[in-house]
DNA sequence: CGGTGTCGGTGACAAAGTCACGCAAGAGGC
DNA sequence: GCCTCTTGCGTGACTTTGTCACCGACACCG
């Protein structure tokens, strides 16, 4: 990192759908006028007291999207993957109502932070970045409506098979203690302890402080998909 | 209604946030372009059986979006205002993932629509077009957090008394069933039943057959606000 | 080795959803 | 009018989920 905290990058606008497409004399404009940052684990990317003039393009990392509830309980709305862009905060960006919603990066991240105008411009002249935009923005709606489905409908159970497998990915272990799980799912922490319980007396998965052995995936899997 | 199915009415332009805005000549242009089409009441405007590959702008009426469940139960996410684009459409030809999102027109509905190309110009050519419609978007994603958060977050009773409220507007009466509005929040009729039955003890409603009358609105208010 | 904060277990209860049933208020036919 | 059929609603018993209060166990740190 240099000293103004901007880091050069060769051509980072290889790595996104939208811009990869671009004339070569628009991304080198582009270049120019983004900055690239790192942003710190655990820091806060957006949020109702934080809501940002620039947009994101996460470059590397990963940024968990969460919302609060008053009585301070949470959910994951989605997490947002190296390669695309955080649409929520233009949404923000526009909002007149209030809503509690915010992105934590979940482990380091580098971003490409273009400033709105660029973004208009960028928005206003290149069909390929619009395709991109449009479709984040779908995928978030999406997105949304499969979250709408699970709490609304969704049987806890099913729902935590489903995020264990999701968070282990090809991993056997996942490393979250019963409140984070109880956040994922945006339930309390006592529900996902007698949940867990249950799966362990099943053999379904091995506890222990903080982490979860995934014992028999498969039978996770048809649990998951028995909704 | 004419022979063919459309309808001409002079100036459908001025409706609109993200036309009214433009210059003369594309107005008309787009008055050229477009199709206004009359959809009967109960009609299902779009649905996952139901991809259009148009835009739908609505010019009068109302349009419920609501989902519905692998068991039957639904949930309504929000509903589209006259002056308003459904946008969900448009995240709906963009989407390769299974969703069951559907939009019924709630009254007869007068639309304007605007096939994909045309609209693709248009976003592409007119800043205040474009902004309307990224507006649309993010009028949807704050909508759909604040649906996730009464789901996962909120008890029945406030959001009954809420959308009670909201269903009545200026009336002091609801014209529902108990699944009606069981329908509404994504809950189960018994519930509903029940929950009425209480608020018909505590005085602030009064019950007849698919009907509810408002006897305490400034009560329901308080209480939907207790949130 | 004890202190301190975090993590997890538990039991009792409240709220919400499910299931099974039955009654009653209209709507329409006779 | 009276009968019947449909649809809306009421109810009780039970399951699942969420809440509350509390406590013990573990890890980390001086």
């Amino acid at each position: 990192m240099s000293a103004d905290g901007a880091i050069r990058i060769e051509d980072w606008t290889e790595r996104f759908q939208g811009t990869r497409a671009l004339p070569r004399v628009v991304r080198d404009r582009l270049i120019r006028a983004a900055r690239i940052v790192r942003i710190g684990k655990g820091t806060q990317v957006f949020g109702p007291d934080n809501v940002p003039d620039q947009l994101f393009f996460l470059y590397d990392g990963r940024i968990r999207v969460s919302q609060t509830s008053e009585g301070g309980r949470e959910i994951v709305l989605y997490r947002v993957e190296a390669g695309d862009s955080c649409v929520l905060t233009t949404a923000c960006m526009l909002a007149e109502e209030a809503y509690n919603a915010e992105g934590i990066a979940e482990t380091d991240v580098t971003a490409v932070v273009l400033p709105k105008p660029d973004f208009d411009r960028l928005v206003a002249e290149e069909e390929p970045f619009r395709k991109f935009v449009f479709d984040a923005y779908s995928r978030r709606l999406i997105d949304m409506l499969r979250v709408v489905d699970d709490v609304a409908f969704g049987r806890i159970d099913v729902r935590l098979a489903e995020r264990l497998l999701a968070l282990a990915g090809d991993m056997k272990e996942v490393a979250a203690t019963h409140q984070d799980l109880a956040s994922e799912l945006g339930t309390a922490r006592e529900v996902i302890s007698r949940v867990l319980a249950d799966f362990q007396k099943r053999g379904l998965v091995q506890q222990s402080r903080g982490r979860i052995k995934l014992m028999d995936k498969p039978a996770l899997r048809a649990l998951a998909e028995s909704a």
